[in-house]
RNA sequence: GACCCGUUCGUCUAAGGGUUAGGACACCGCCCUUUCACGGCGGUAAUACGGGUUCGAAUCCCGUACGGGUCGCCA
């Protein structure tokens, strides 16, 4: 279903004007007049970014908590774009967010490239709807022109929000909006309460349309950031004036960067598509975004997204904002790798093993990764610790070398070591360590002496991938010849 | 500036009236590994501060400090 889904997308999604543009007759009460009364209702929530700009990380995050409540609850998971801001939308930043969550795997039941029964998807698309709304609250004496631009008037009494998370929280609208801070002089300024929902130039204003799509799209939980928690109180005067129930409203805590202030673009770890460019796996991403302001109450930290459906609740999130820590996102991708099947991790390295030219078809390749998954923390990590078994020619690190130098005579111990290999008869871990220890017998040293001089003249670096494994993806002529040609560069 | 939210090891978090305040990342040490790692064991390290309430407070209440957020014809 999700396959399926995801397909669809990657085929049709370029065309969003393609879209069910069925109007909902009787939009309000029918279908949500029981929110959060029965819990037999079927949960709806949405993720509803706006397309000016990159995936950010605090953007997936809040998808994949809606993403998870969803599943969780066996509900519907709604993908909606907010473009109402034409000057500010692209069509290369929607492209990069449906690309973002389809890389994680969150699958939208209804949005771009799927339908739904709730369309159109894009805001930019349901002027008719938003008219239709405007001219109800018109009706009811809720609006007022200023300027060209038309206001609603906010009720003069406390508006109390319910929060999944945060608790109670009350505001008065009109005493709070009439005063407002001038950031030029630093002082409080007499201000307008009544909120702007539809601009002189005819667009609507974000917590009007926000407001009619809930309404519309039948959304029963609004799961967002806390940056929006000061916001609410608005949306709720909005949910009153159409005389409608609204959502249960979670606002989860924020993500800061390492020094506690905004993340911004420019701040590691901000942007989806770098993950995947730098060689994170989905699930770990998901991961780790979850455990960022949510926890399972337990000691257990890494979950495949399947269990993350399963313990996902909103119980378990936090009210605290949390720093981002890059390393321990590492770790967490770290786990993942060790866990990915033998197919899996080859797919997944692919593109990192071309990249550094290793070709991914190799018969080696797969025993390669193999040695390779215990000793990098990122995909784009593995290549550097095997890429010497596909290597024409070695590439020695000078200090492992003059490492290698130090406690022997290199000379003697290469060739020592070159020709108990060449007499090697049986080409396996077994046997290649009874030759090196026959080797090393032979010049009165001790077994683990040869072992660094040997990873150094056949691998050209003191670090990488378990040695005699590597031996025995190389072959023995290879391991004679590179044996033969470091004694040659060092004599 | 006003209003709102928050504050447990450096970081993510558990404990939500009674625990030697637990786990994880990072860091340090030891062990394992005749190499490189993984791994195992251990260590350093926290209840922001001040008042209450209580036999007992990280936990409940008040204040202060600090951090974050909002105050748009952005979303």
């Amino acid at each position: 279903m999700a396959l399926h889904a995801q397909s669809r997308l990657a085929t049709h999604y370029q065309e969003p004007g393609t879209k069910h543009h069925e109007l909902r007759t009787s939009p309000t009460l029918d279908h949500r007049s029981h929110c959060g009364t029965f819990p037999a209702m079927t949960v709806r929530t949405r993720f509803a970014p706006s397309p000016t700009g990159f995936l950010h990380i605090g953007g997936a995050r809040t998808a994949l908590y809606n993403w998870l409540y969803a599943r969780h609850h066996g509900g519907t998971f709604i993908l909606r774009v907010e473009d109402t801001d034409a000057d500010r939308s692209t069509t290369e930043s929607m492209q990069i967010i449906l690309d973002g969550l389809k890389w994680l795997g969150l699958d939208w039941d209804e949005g771009p490239g799927v339908g739904g029964d709730y369309g159109p998807y894009f805001q930019s698309e349901r002027n008719e709807i938003y008219d239709r709304y405007l001219a109800k609250l018109e009706a009811s004496g809720h609006l007022y022109e200023d300027d060209g631009a038309i206001r609603f008037r906010v009720p003069d009494k406390m508006i109390t929000v319910s929060d999944a998370v945060c608790g109670e929280v009350s505001t008065n609208l009109k005493e709070q909006g009439s005063r407002r801070y001038d950031a030029e002089t630093k002082k409080e300024v007499e201000a307008n309460p009544d909120i702007v929902i539809k601009r002189p130039n005819g667009g609507y204003i974000f917590h009007f349309v926000n407001v009619v799509d809930d309404i519309e799209m039948a959304i029963t939980h609004v799961i967002r950031g806390e940056d929006h928690l000061s916001n609410t109180p608005k949306h709720l005067a909005l949910f009153e004036a159409f005389g409608t129930t609204p959502p249960v409203y979670a606002h989860i805590p924020l993500n800061l960067n390492p020094s506690g202030t905004k993340m911004s673009k420019r701040d590691q770890g901000a942007l989806i598509h770098e993950y995947q460019e730098n060689g994170f796996l989905p699930a770990a991403v998901n991961n780790y975004m979850a455990l960022l302001g949510w926890s399972a109450k337990d000691d257990q930290e890494i979950f495949s997204l399947e269990e993350l459906k399963a313990r996902f609740d909103l119980p378990g999130v936090n009210s605290s904002n949390s720093k981002f820590d890059y390393d321990k996102c590492r770790w967490v991708n770290s786990e993942h790798l060790k866990h990915l099947s033998a197919a899996d991790l080859l797919t997944r390295a692919r593109p990192f093993l071309t990249r550094a030219g290793i070709e991914a078809s190799d018969v080696r390749a797969p025993a390669a990764l193999e040695l390779a998954r215990d000793r990098a923390q990122l995909l784009s990590e593995i290549p550097a610790v095997i890429a010497t078994i596909f290597a024409e020619t070695v590439t020695y690190d000078e200090v492992s070398v003059t490492k290698a130098r130090e406690k022997n005579d290199l000379s003697q111990v290469i060739t020592a070591l070159a020709d108990g290999i060449t007499a090697a008869d049986d080409w396996t871990v077994d046997g290649i360590k009874a030759a090196i220890n026959e080797a090393a017998t032979g010049i009165g040293m001790k077994m683990g002496a040869l072992m660094l001089p040997c990873r150094v003249a056949v691998m050209g670096s003191s670090t990488g991938a378990d040695l005699v494994p590597v031996l025995v993806l190389l072959g023995k002529d290879e391991v004679v010849k590179r044996l033969n040609g470091f004694a040659a560069m060092i004599g």
